[in-house]
RNA sequence: GGUACUUUGGCCGAGUGGCUAGGCGCCGGUCUGCAAAACCGUAUACGGCGGUUCGAAUCCGCCAAGUACCUCCA
């Protein structure tokens, strides 16, 4: 492959060339997410984030097969190995069953994602899907001798692994002080330390998910789903393994020590985490209770809006900073991208009606150079945006005449934004979800005041004519005192 | 308390030793019957204190503030 792609790797902490395992081809993980809620501003971060990724190297020539999970099992309240299932949870108080509660906002996601132009993943799998699969790798690394039983539930023996492993290399940690300080609160837990963490629980009667196991009927631990799918998808050793960095710990540590003492080796090359998007300078998360959900982005539906933003506008709010730096969310932010992005819009769809000259007076040669440059450092999607806003000026003086381009240099400035802006960005130009919506409200006022004024000129004739025609449409006009108001 | 990260102009947000980031807003201008849009242009910055260097927003140290994850507590 013959491209400069650089990717930070939270290994190492480090830019890295980016060099797959196996020639052409590139096997890429993500964190998807729990389907127990709507998913919210936080959610898209992600998603988008690594869907530039996966578009971007397409675009270099691999075969890329993206797995990107939905958690629909084992993910406990608090994140801790205690607490009640958060899908069954819902389940109880929504009186659902548990797989309802999972399709329901699965279904949901997918329709986000949809309008947010995030490409579906190669394998989407379900950890409830991969029970067997899961067991197996229990069964792995207690015969590795990382895990021991205790009551039904199999946790893994994280001071063992330290001993020739290091826990806690991905977030930093020292794991011998973890053990000191938490070494006096045992007695009352199955656990041996703290530390460790349940690879199989067993469940209570009371709890709905279930399956059979050697151990008890019971359900897989959270982190086991990951390195389950992602070894029966990707092999043993992969690519990208990305999520946010609230994952990082224990999350993918976890998953980190589960691989290599199940199978011995290391899974994963590079590890890439993106950031949070707060707000007030907090992380919107769904503990904090302080997220905007999409939908509510979408409709303007929420007290910190001003009005309804279009999943485009979203899309280019999170591309506009590094994936690696946190985003503060607000509205003011949200309508500076909007404006933005329309303008980047506008000239683009100016850009494809230029007409060309015999030759240009005007040099575009390194645009692509420039774009390319910056997404192979990192993804930096802010610089790209950068490059393609300086070129607006110039498809401006063209198209009031005051420079000129040949048809050869208009067809790579064409290529090159249908290429970043459309291709790689995922930037959609029909904006017809909400802006067509917003444009056709438009309409209907111009109409409306457009019978106003014959209305003061006493154009009866005119302002019926207006009223009965959209009457017959389907409009309902009413008149007000200085004004009017109209539904469908 | 531990680990990691962050601190850039009115707001958002790149940059990493010398060369304009960019967007939104502001202000000025062109255009227009007026306005909007569009276009052109100007201004405003690198948390504090030291150090390294010919030169630091950029490297090093200390301090301050903030965030995330963990721990502790409840």
């Amino acid at each position: 492959m013959e491209h400069k792609l650089y990717i930070y790797n939270t290994l190492s902490r480090k830019k890295e060339l980016f060099v797959s395992i196996h020639e052409n081809k590139v096997g890429m993980y993500v964190c998807g997410p729990t389907v127990y809620g709507d998913a919210h501003l936080g959610h898209a971060r992600p998603a988008i984030t690594f869907d530039v990724v996966f578009r971007y190297l397409l675009h270099l020539g691999y075969k890329v097969r993206y797995v990107r999970n939905i958690t629909d099992v084992g993910h406990l309240e608090n994140d801790a190995d205690s607490g009640e299932d958060k899908i069954a949870k819902k389940a109880r108080l929504d009186e659902l069953e548990p797989m309802e509660v999972v399709q329901y906002y699965t279904n949901r996601y997918h329709k986000a994602m949809e309008a947010l132009n995030v490409l579906p993943p190669s394998i989407e799998p379900h950890a409830s899907g991969h029970i067997m699969e899961q067991i197996d790798f229990v069964q792995k690394i207690l015969d590795a001798g990382f895990a021991y039983e205790s009551q039904g539930s199999v946790y893994f023996d994280v001071e063992k692994y330290n001993q020739s492993n290091h826990y806690g290399k991905l977030s930093g940690r020292n794991i011998e002080d973890m053990l000191e300080s938490t070494r006096d609160l045992e007695g009352q837990s199955e656990k041996r330390r703290s530390v460790d963490f349940a690879l199989w629980k067993k469940a209570s009667p009371e709890h709905i998910m279930r399956w059979k196991s050697p151990w008890s009927e019971g359900f897989p631990g959270w982190h086991l789903e990951c390195s389950a799918m992602g070894t029966k998808y990707l092999g043993e050793q992969f690519d990208i393994h990305g999520g946010g960095m609230d994952l990082m710990f224990p999350h993918h540590e976890c998953e980190i020590a589960q691989n290599k003492a199940g199978l011995g080796k290391d899974s994963v090359k590079y590890w890439m985490h993106n950031n949070m998007i707060t707000i007030g300078g907090q992380k919107m998360g769904k503990s904090l209770g302080n997220f905007i959900t999409l939908e509510e982005f979408f409709s303007g539906n929420h007290a910190l809006l001003t009005h309804p933003f279009s999943p485009m506008t979203v899309r280019f709010f999170i591309l506009q900073a590094h994936y690696r730096s946190t985003v503060d969310f607000s509205s003011a932010a949200l309508e500076a991208s909007e404006k933005g992005l329309s303008r980047l819009m506008e000239g683009y769809a100016r850009l494809q009606k230029l007409v060309p000259s015999s030759k240009s007076t005007i040099d575009i040669s390194d645009l692509r150079a420039k774009c390319e440059k910056a997404m192979c450092d990192d993804f930096n999607t802010p610089i790209v945006i950068s490059h393609l806003f300086n070129a607006l000026p110039l498809i401006a003086t063209i198209y009031l005449e005051f420079q000129m381009i040949s048809e050869e240099d208009l067809n790579e400035l064409i290529s090159v934004f249908k290429l970043y802006l459309v291709d790689l960005l995922g930037l959609r130009t029909e904006n017809e979800t909400s802006n067509g919506l917003e444009a056709y409200k438009k309409a209907i006022d111009l109409l409306l005041n457009l019978r106003l004024e014959a209305k003061r000129n006493k154009d009866w004739t005119t302002s019926d004519k207006i009223r009965n025609k959209l009457t017959a449409l389907g409009f309902e006009i009413k008149d007000t005192k200085d004004g009017f108001e109209w539904k469908i």
